[in-house]
DNA sequence: ACCCAGAATGAATGAATATTCATTCTTCGT
DNA sequence: ACGAAGAATGAATATTCATTCATTCTGGGT
């Protein structure tokens, strides 16, 4: 999980500090990637510029094109990267052996959706600008579906083996797990779009409470 | 519930018949509306131009401004108009006491919400699409919780009203009420980016299964 | 038959933006 | 110390787009 939040570099008083720094690609290529993260989540997809983003990393214009070709393909990365970013940190927890106990387990998976890493305004207007996209871009949903299918598996995994282990009847974990997955996203949504009527501590309740239903041997 | 499906009206062969038609503005604003969510559908919200919404409407380039003061203004009404529709069309049943069975009436809202009108591909683009520029358009926001508060309530009490009708205990009505709407939300967002790996007819499902684990008696 | 209010047009304008590339600067290996 | 590889810069270019407005056209009212 690399860094996202970092400011920029060169904010120093207007000593002409401006001495130019040579760093290596893959070092210049997050940085840029950051900075367009920021940079959606404060101006939306829509009003980005290069200009802006470059700005906002702190480098000059046509940096972004000498490592990313062209403003497309920036974006496309920066996708990459917050999907797989958001994805590997369930991956990690759902399939880490660290928790033995199936029920913490699951209750770990909730806190990382819908905790402070995840739900800052920041990651999640990222998220919600490239979904807004995706139906006019198969490049977008490529990328999204491609890392959201592994997850969906180990999640209907676990579950599988909770629902042994409770010896749960009448539930199914792949639907089940389609229908968390769904839920989360929701959450999201409404953390997003309506701050005031939705609060984190609220959402967290709600999502516990369709896995309470679904397995109350496991939770609480 | 106005219809957003016509197709362009002077698609006749080139013969010159670009005669001039004076419509009122009413008739000319809906034209354009039912455009633009054509176009963001297709397009998405961060490609769409002027140019575009007004030759797929069959109109010329300055008829935009005519009607809605800016290219802003258009999308802002666009996104009031689907906003509406939506709601309008959840409230319509909600509170209509047409049907007078509680859980006919959940099923309803159930069918309109996961069936054709509302998860064409065109309606729920425009949804994420904004919902994208939401974080970034303080506009945009407030538009939709406008709207979502008032459907959020009347959900909240039918879901009241069948907690009362069937006795079931440990069901908190607002509670569940948040995270239904999350739950279609999440779904409208699979159907929209994963096609594949999520059915309408899934959809329907999972949202079935989470009405029944909580109001067993009123579904199936 | 005629008029005119206001609806519609689209060429022109000016502002914004992605991309290029000639030039300048750093750093590292020797 | 030195030279070269390549990283970084930003002024210039070409394109695209929203918006304007002088002009044309329509249809209902008289």
């Amino acid at each position: 999980m690399t860094d996202t939040s970092g400011a920029v570099v060169e904010a120093l008083p207007d000593t002409g500090s401006k001495r130019r720094q040579i760093r290596p690609k893959a070092e210049r290529r997050q940085q840029l990637i950051d900075a367009t993260i920021r940079c959606i989540a404060q101006h939306g997809l829509s009003a980005i510029t290069m200009q802006m983003v470059t700005r906002e990393a702190g480098l000059s214009v046509g940096i972004a094109n000498l490592h990313f070709e062209s403003k497309d393909n920036l974006l496309k990365e920066t996708l990459r990267f917050v999907a797989e970013e958001y994805h590997g940190g369930q991956i990690e927890i759902m399939e880490g052996e660290e928790i033995p106990d199936l029920g913490e387990r699951l209750d770990a998976l909730l806190d990382f959706q819908l905790g402070r890493g995840v739900t800052q305004r920041q990651k999640m207007s990222v998220w919600f600008a490239y979904y807004g996209e995706a139906g006019a871009r198969p490049v977008y949903q490529k990328i999204v579906s491609t890392v959201d299918r592994l997850a969906a598996q180990k999640l209907e995994a676990l579950f599988t083996d909770i629902i042994r282990e409770g010896g749960y009847q009448d539930v199914d974990a792949r639907e089940l797990a389609t229908g968390y997955s769904a839920l989360i996203d929701g959450l999201h949504l409404g953390l997003l779009v309506t701050p005031r009527e939705l609060s984190k501590r609220r959402a967290r309740a709600v999502a516990r409470d369709f896995l309470r239903r679904a397995f109350p041997r496991h939770i609480d």
